[in-house]
DNA sequence: GTGCTTGCAAACGTTTTGCAGACTC
DNA sequence: GAGTCTGCAAAACGTTTGCAAGCAC
């Protein structure tokens, strides 16, 4: 939104007070669809599409709408509370910022299987010596195929 | 289409007329689009957008539509003269099959880097010990910051 | 002539935008 | 009351599909 968020949030990352008061901080009002909203996304870990987000809010929330749901998320993300991750074709799916992984997804099956760290970091460490590029692995997963598809 | 291209194609890749002859062999006919859209894909290393491409075979053809730019870049991949990699947010770019490669893209100036072979190849390496999955690395650029922007 | 290929138009799924009214502060 | 946020409708975007006419073989 307006503000960013402290690098002093706690490892397992910021609660929905936290967040809401970041927005108010920024000049921003408390909403009921961002309260629910921030706790559906901030209760796990899953990636979740707009959509299946939108589902979990109007469950409690039906007035609700899609569009609603892509402007918080866009500002959630401009505040670093969230990233989102594209998985082959279908729509992007949204997760909390802390914790953020790469993913291999199969092209065949659509498994998704989190890159081993190391590996990551010696991607990163790679890019950065070569070009000096800095990897940000979430963004985007990495195509191919998985043990069982590869093997067919 | 209905064959795929042999391995013993030439390192350069096939050309046109190797291309079209495959069509025929499959059944497929030789018709004057897929003539200039083979001249136009194979004729540069380029990542292009099926757009560019409808409008680069419009120049000979104007009457060309882009679904048919659609249909036939999707038959091509499948024969496996083709891949297309997806770079952000934008459409897909399609580019010849032989020297394809990965990709770092800049997410804040869209600039793309080549990735050095030996890191594809180790983290492939990673990926096949750790999880026994197969990268295709030209399916998806992967995001960061390039080194300018990364300064900034 | 058979049947693959094309142009066209229309639909698709995801995401964005314009607007007037509703709400938070 | 000022200014942010929302629902709704509509558009934007890249891509896919159905169909009848057209073309390669």
């Amino acid at each position: 939104m307006r503000t960013e968020l402290p690098a002093a949030s706690t490892a397992s990352g910021p609660g929905v007070e936290d967040v809401l008061g970041l927005i108010r901080a920024g000049g921003g009002r408390i909403t009921s669809t961002r309260r629910v909203l921030l706790e559906v996304l901030l209760g796990s870990d899953e990636h979740r599409t707009a959509e299946q987000l939108a589902a979990l809010v109007q469950a409690r929330l039906p007035e609700v709408h899609l569009s609603t749901i892509y402007r918080n998320l866009e500002e959630l993300q401009r505040m670093g509370v969230l990233v989102h991750t594209h998985f082959g074709h279908g729509p992007a799916t949204y997760q909390p910022a802390v914790g953020a992984h790469g993913h291999f997804v199969c092209d065949v099956c659509a498994a998704t299987v989190e890159i081993p760290p190391e590996l990551v970091a010696s991607l990163a460490d790679g890019a950065l010596a070569s070009s000096g590029f800095v990897v940000e692995p979430g963004h985007f997963a990495i195509g191919g195929r998985c043990a069982h598809c590869a093997r067919a």
